[in-house]
RNA sequence: GCGAUCGUAGCUCAGUUGGUUAGAGCGCCGGUUUGUGGUACCGGAGGUCGGGGGUUCGAGACCCCUCGAUCGCCCCA
């Protein structure tokens, strides 16, 4: 059958039913809780000119370009579908002039397409929440930020077996001054380093801290932490964004091994983690990226922000039930079918959902509309050539929907 | 990009060491039964066994290629 059909593109999702109701309920609820928190809404290009994406990335472009939807328009401009949200609104913060709205708190949400082979709760298409927080240089707009995550994961349910792991990457000279000690660390170790992450030794450094290898861990355990580098003024940020989260009552953890790959992070880094998600643990994750403005072209402007894979939160969040109907309208007579249309419809413009089950064998159409679980059953026969209105129980909302019925039923030129 | 496992009706699966016209449950459609009733029974539709090639007298079962899924590695903005 599906022989002449085209497939769907690898890595791609069809979200129906009980999936779709957990997506939606993840949207729903972040879009609730960053009004809270006074979160801006944007909405911004699927695709930007390929700069946008390649440059903040630097020197690791060559590996990450590979991972990048990207195509040349009609006019042979080299265009990428967004890997990720940060990058864009960077740009529209410059382009735009958003300097006026500074500092901005900004949300949205939408997919996000990257080149990667598919495993669980990681898509080619997927998609995002996503916050940022532009020109705010203060650690109290880093709790607010995480306040928020925080918030919005309680709110969801799924705050259990989640943890808040927190670090600081330090500022400019903190980083390039631990990095380096880093490098002499592993350089030393390097026969004992695995051979994945002696290729990190020379293209990434900070990654070999994150290594899946034994090996590795091992040597990772003993290399030189990050506090023995951070200058007075990052220690007393760092400092402060902690103080403010035991203000804020938002648990964490310290976990000094978290790294971001990237040059322009800078002092807070942090996940949401949890061991449900096999390999895939990370449910939230974001930090300061004050280097990544300029690289587009901008003046200097400190932000931080997060984003979230609706897909895994919904996969924490569990199958929704999709809720029955509160009128199921049954017309078991093809000659009261009319009168049921009426009926169905008037219930909805009351603001009652409903469904009318009218096609098929008349006698199983009350047995459908049982399975289908609405809450309540008006069933529609026909009596001496009028239509006879029969509800299944007694309850509150029977009577509610025979007052809205009330009019239409002494309207109904053959309804006695 | 690499590795492992998998791919049979709409869904979940069974198909014995390769052997006749490929099965079940659920769902769907119709009929009978019941008639404030999610019951029971009967019947029906629906599969070129992911796709292509090969081995064989014979392949859903074996081999190769390909597409896809799942899990892990790499990467993770």
């Amino acid at each position: 059958m599906a022989n002449n059909t085209p497939q769907a593109v690898r890595g791609t999702q069809d979200i129906f039913g009980a999936d779709a109701e957990a997506f939606a309920f993840v949207v729903e609820t972040f879009e609730r809780v960053r009004k809270l928190y006074r979160f801006r809404r944007a909405e911004m290009p699927v695709f930007e000119k390929t700069e946008v994406f390649s440059r903040p990335l630097g020197e690791t472009t060559d590996v990450v370009a590979k991972e990048m939807y990207s195509f040349e328009d009609r006019g042979g401009e080299s265009l990428t579908l967004r890997p990720e949200f940060t990058a864009g609104i960077a740009r529209a913060f410059i382009t735009d002039g958003w300097q006026q709205h500074a500092p901005l708190r900004l949300a949205t949400h939408g997919p996000l397409f990257r080149y990667e082979r598919p495993q669980k709760g990681r898509y080619r298409q997927f998609h995002q929440i996503n916050a940022e927080i532009l020109g705010a240089a203060e650690p109290q707009a880093d709790v607010e930020l995480l306040a928020m995550a925080d918030q919005l994961l309680k709110e969801l349910g799924i705050a259990d077996g989640v943890t808040l792991q927190l670090n600081t990457l330090g500022d400019p000279d903190s980083r390039d001054a631990w990095r380096g000690a880093l490098v002499d660390y592993f350089s030393a170790h390097k026969d004992a380093l695995s051979e994945d992450s002696r290729d990190r030794l020379e293209r990434n450094p900070l990654r070999i801290l994150d290594s899946k290898d034994r090996g590795d861990i091992a040597i990772v355990a003993d290399a030189p932490p990050i506090d023995d580098f951070l200058t007075r003024g990052a220690r007393d940020f760092f400092a402060a964004v902690t103080h403010g989260l035991d203000a804020a009552g938002v648990a964490w953890t310290r976990n000094a091994r978290l790294v971001r790959g990237f040059d322009y992070y800078r002092h807070t880094a942090f996940e949401f983690v949890t061991d449900r998600l096999g390999a895939q643990g990370t449910v939230l994750g974001g930090g300061r990226y004050d280097g990544l403005i300029e690289t587009l072209g901008g003046q200097h402007t400190p932000s931080v922000g997060w984003a979230a894979g609706i897909e895994r939160l919904a996969m924490l969040v569990g199958d929704l039930a999709e809720a029955g109907a509160d009128v199921s309208v049954v017309v078991e007579d093809d000659g009261a079918l009319d009168f049921g249309t009426g009926a169905v419809t008037l219930l909805r413009r009351n603001g009652f959902s409903a469904d009318l089950f009218a096609t098929g064998s008349p006698r199983k159409r009350f047995d459908k509309a049982v399975k289908a679980g609405g809450k309540t059953i008006l069933a529609l026969s026909m009596k001496d050539a009028a239509p006879q209105m029969r509800f299944k129980g007694e309850d509150a909302a029977c009577e509610k929907i025979s007052a809205i019925l009330a009019d239409y039923v002494k309207s109904a030129p053959d309804m006695k």
